[in-house]
DNA sequence: CCAATAATGTTCAACTATGAACAATAAAGT
DNA sequence: ACTTTATTGTTCATAGTTGAACATTATTGG
């Protein structure tokens, strides 16, 4: 039950994803700063690509791909409405729903905050050639998709043999 | 100056990168709920790879491998030595640093906590060949150094042409 | 039709992380 | 020697995130 043999550094694919989380963690932080003129943070951004992606969707489900609780939004939406980037709307069919659309602000700021997180990420990743960050968008989405159907089943013995 | 063309979902790079993220995000919150019977979160791993890779650190040195602050240390690392998982012994020469060990019982939280999460890794990765591996990490290597020393110069327009 | 169950959004208390201000110590400049 | 500057770790107020409890509305089953 020693494990001294195979410490983990010498594994490729732990040393691997321990890159990618201090890489992301970076991105993040850095991320932030360069949204600061436009006075909006990382989890701004996230809300307002999604509701330029997907005009009219409800709280629960920006929440559900944003992997982020309920309760979040709940705090964050109506302030970014107070500050006119965003705006909520009741469902007529479901009473208890709330459907979010950008207002022309918002979508102004958007446009704004994309056009620099893409250049950011454009600048990190120029070294790596288009196919090769296609290679590994596949491993990630797949990563995402195990892990979502985990949530599903919660029991799962991870580290048996 | 309209980005109405190439939206950032047809940008090869930037879609890699939100798949990036997002799977970080889940495998944090997976590796949280994998830790759970050891009695530690994330943070605390982190902590304690760290020590055991590189005994008798200071906290200084530790907060700036983590990319966390200071005061982060300050907050975690008591509740640890209380729980018996390190020990802090105050540097001879210099009366200002602590420096950080990892007591036996942490040695072993450490090593069982290192499985639980090569096994979490490479169950996430078995589908990605070593070589890719390997290539991911030098891109993802090449993007904290990049950002590391961007935050020495924090001037530094990011979507100028 | 009515009761039971489920879903949506909100509130609140708890927890985490941060940066600024601080005390103690060290190093550098004079 | 001694004043100034820098570094280390701590404290504290702040902000962000979460899950549980809740009110409101839908849906399901009798």
């Amino acid at each position: 039950m020693n494990k001294n043999q195979s410490l983990p550094w010498d594994h490729p694919r732990f040393r691997s994803w321990i890159a990618v989380a201090r890489a992301c963690q970076l991105m993040q932080q850095s991320l932030g700063r360069a949204l600061a003129p436009l006075d909006i943070k990382p989890p701004h951004l996230d809300i307002l690509i999604n509701l330029f992606r997907f005009e009219g969707i409800s709280q629960q489900e920006l929440a559900r791909k944003l992997l982020v609780g309920r309760s979040n939004m709940s705090m964050l939406l109506p302030q970014m409405e107070s500050r006119g980037l965003i705006e909520r709307r009741g469902d007529k069919q479901d009473k208890r729903v709330l459907r979010l659309y950008l207002t022309e602000a918002g979508r102004r700021v958007t446009e704004e905050a994309m056009t620099i997180q893409t250049a950011l990420i454009d600048r990190m990743l120029s070294q790596a050639p288009v196919e090769e960050c296609e290679l590994m968008t596949v491993h990630m989405e797949r990563i995402v998709s195990l892990l979502m159907q985990d949530e599903s089943e919660p029991l799962e013995t991870v580290g048996d043999q």
